[in-house]
DNA sequence: CACATATGTTGTGCACTAAAACAATTTATG
DNA sequence: CATAAATTGTTTTAGTGCACAACATATGTG
């Protein structure tokens, strides 16, 4: 098969051809979202915090009294997904629910104090890994990436 | 806490600030991938492919003969998880696996007749649908995007 | 009140991911 | 050659995420 079929002195292998992949967003997307992934959980799984967990700390620490189903709307996820996070992420005492007092179906949800103080540190780790990616780009590609990928909302 | 709280009539909601996330590469990564996920599903579920097939699919027709491990390794997937795919493609009679000469162990996997003309209708779909997601784009940025999102591989 | 809608929740199913263990086979090493 | 180590495909298991339906509670509309 190979240019050096066996060799096993060297570790060169036959190049895979990607045929149509190689021009496909879709796919070119998929991968680079797994590198973000990856660093991510490399560099905050030791606190608990996945991408998801993440989006909606976010959220919720920018918008306070925010109902679960208006974070999900806001994230792209389903209501029903909702439980679970909030569920961790009260048990982590990093937000909190409150009765909402015009909705009695609805709970309101708000960062904790130590939730506060746990996103600045989190804050800070998720900016130094995505720094790191960042490097791999030429000034201005990181904006221009940004930009391009709004359109696909 | 909005403008206009549990109004009924009116559709507007409260504008959510999505803080650091409007800044993040992997958050606008995900939320691309999604759309075009959903766009490929609503494409092609009905021919029983997902954007996980598709990619075999392609490895596979580009480099006849290849093992299960080297497609896995060329999509960046676990090994374990391509026998469930494989066998996927071989009851759909679209890709078949022939005992490999060289090593016993192995698999050499093909196309398929019919799975070469099934991926001509095939790719023929994938590629409308990323058509139609294009026209978001300005001339060249897709090109630009696949060049950038190079990088993080 | 009757009816439709919204919210949180539960459960289910499906797909993807990863890790571990295993048999058969191949390769490396002494 | 003989033994140890590594590889391949596979199975199993577990975990995760996602989507959909159904439900009880609560709110809104007529």
């Amino acid at each position: 098969m190979g240019s050096a079929a066996n060799n096993l002195v060297s570790t060169e292998e036959d190049p895979v051809n990607y045929g149509v992949l190689d021009h496909m967003l879709g796919y070119k997307l998929r991968r680079a979202q797994l590198t973000f992934f990856n660093s991510f959980s490399a560099a905050c799984s030791d606190l608990g915090v996945s991408p998801g967990l993440f989006g909606v700390l976010v959220v919720v620490k920018e918008n306070p009294g925010l109902t679960q189903t208006a974070v999900a709307k806001a994230l792209a996820n389903d209501r029903s997904a909702m439980v679970g996070v909030v569920d961790k992420l009260e048990k982590m005492d990093l937000i909190e629910r409150r009765p909402s007092k015009k909705d009695r179906r609805s709970y309101a949800l708000f960062m904790t104090p130590y939730g506060l103080k746990f996103y600045e540190k989190l804050i800070k780790r998720v900016s130094d890994q995505e720094e790191e990616l960042y490097k791999l780009l030429k000034p201005g590609e990181k904006e221009m990436l940004l930009a391009i990928l709004d359109k696909f909302d």
